[in-house]
DNA sequence: TTACCCCTCGCATCAAGATGTGATCTAAGC
DNA sequence: GCTTAGATCACATCTTGATGCGAGGGGTAA
């Protein structure tokens, strides 16, 4: 079994050394570089062509350019690099900002050595790992309130706002709908005043937000 | 420490039974209930207000009502379960749409007693666990494609789209921008050229499609 | 300097949407 | 039986939106 090519990208002498000394000992990796700031390893992955990590740890928090903004310089120089972050931080919106710049996993620093060693061999695998507190804000991601404020409208409301929205003209929703011109009308004009708006763009803007 | 309550809805008799035997059998739980259906589950938590899991394993393929669409009706019953899912099924949608509808936790059942002894726990805590392939999945959802395809338009057409978004009219938007509403309609007719487009809702969708 | 793009504005026209008033029919509820 | 609400349709009017044609001023790159 060939040894995962690992780097990392830590500011902290402790830390970097500690995870240097433990995943270095292990025959399961290969150090292939390690790192103190983004500039650094961003200036070597762009030099040294056959540098190619296939997992790596890294920062957020790091003097100059953060972990989070380089993930993108990264993924570009190598793109199917799979992207841990090791942080402090557990705030949603880095947590978020990360993850939609490519990283495929999140640990919290305090977890052990082992654990981060499990979540490298598990992102290898084409899996992913998030500390349970992380995973748990990024499942609330998708249920934010339980607000099924689905409107107050009926279910031919529905309808109609249905072809609206996606792009029918009265004339064509009253086609599509089997009724006259002046029923979509009313109808419009009955959702307008339940929804306390006055036109097609706000209709529209509002059935695709909650979406 | 007081055992978690716990509850099980599950139609594979085997499944079924080797979840309460080995859970049951564990004193840091108190099995509740264990149901078959979701129409089983949910008479009896409308029946017996004194039945309050903190936790419930929940099958996503059940006979009658899916497990999926069951979590709004438990969700209401009893807004502060929290729900694991224990599925076969890793499809995308199904993952999307049981977190969606308020699951806590994505297990595949291939995963060991013991993981899901875990995963109990860890949710009860307040964090959450998700099979690796899972959490993979839910990961890649942040970052589909690195699409940040702006849009061919100028600054100041992004400033007028920006308004058509926001619900404003032509002649809302012109005075907003301090410009006449002439203008607006030709900005607004050299957009609909270069996006390939010819209405309002159109512009609308495109717009708030990516973001 | 010429050419080109962007922002600005005006006019005209036709299609589409917003809104008011009013009417009929049906199903549900009191 | 009466009331209420939703769905259906009609007519009228005014506002918005879509689009074509034309034009002047500012900036930039060939």
């Amino acid at each position: 079994m060939k040894p995962i090519a690992l780097a990392i990208v830590e500011d902290d002498p402790i830390i970097r050394e500690s995870l240097r000394t433990f995943l270095g000992g292990d025959p399961q990796f290969e150090l292939v570089y390690t790192a103190v700031s983004m500039e650094d390893f961003l200036t070597v992955l762009d030099t040294d062509a056959r540098l190619i990590p296939e997992v790596m740890l890294l920062d957020i928090q790091l003097p100059g350019q953060s972990g989070i903004e380089g993930i993108p310089s990264i993924k570009k120089l190598r793109p199917g690099i799979d992207i841990i972050m090791l942080t402090t931080f557990e705030e949603s919106d880095k947590i978020f900002a990360a993850l939609c710049a490519g990283a495929c996993s999140y640990l919290s620093k305090r977890v052990s050595l082992v654990t981060i060693r499990d979540a490298i061999l598990t992102v290898h695998r084409g899996g992913s790992y998030m500390s349970p507190s992380i995973a748990r804000k990024v499942v609330e991601h998708f249920a934010p309130i339980p607000k099924k404020e689905d409107g107050p409208l009926t279910s031919r409301q529905h309808e109609i706002v249905e072809c609206i929205v996606d792009g029918l003209s009265y004339k064509m929703a009253a086609d599509k709908l089997g009724i006259s011109l002046d029923t979509v009308r009313t109808h419009i004009k009955h959702i307008y005043q339940v929804l306390e708006i006055n036109s097609k763009g706000e209709l529209i803007r509002r059935t695709l937000d909650k979406r």
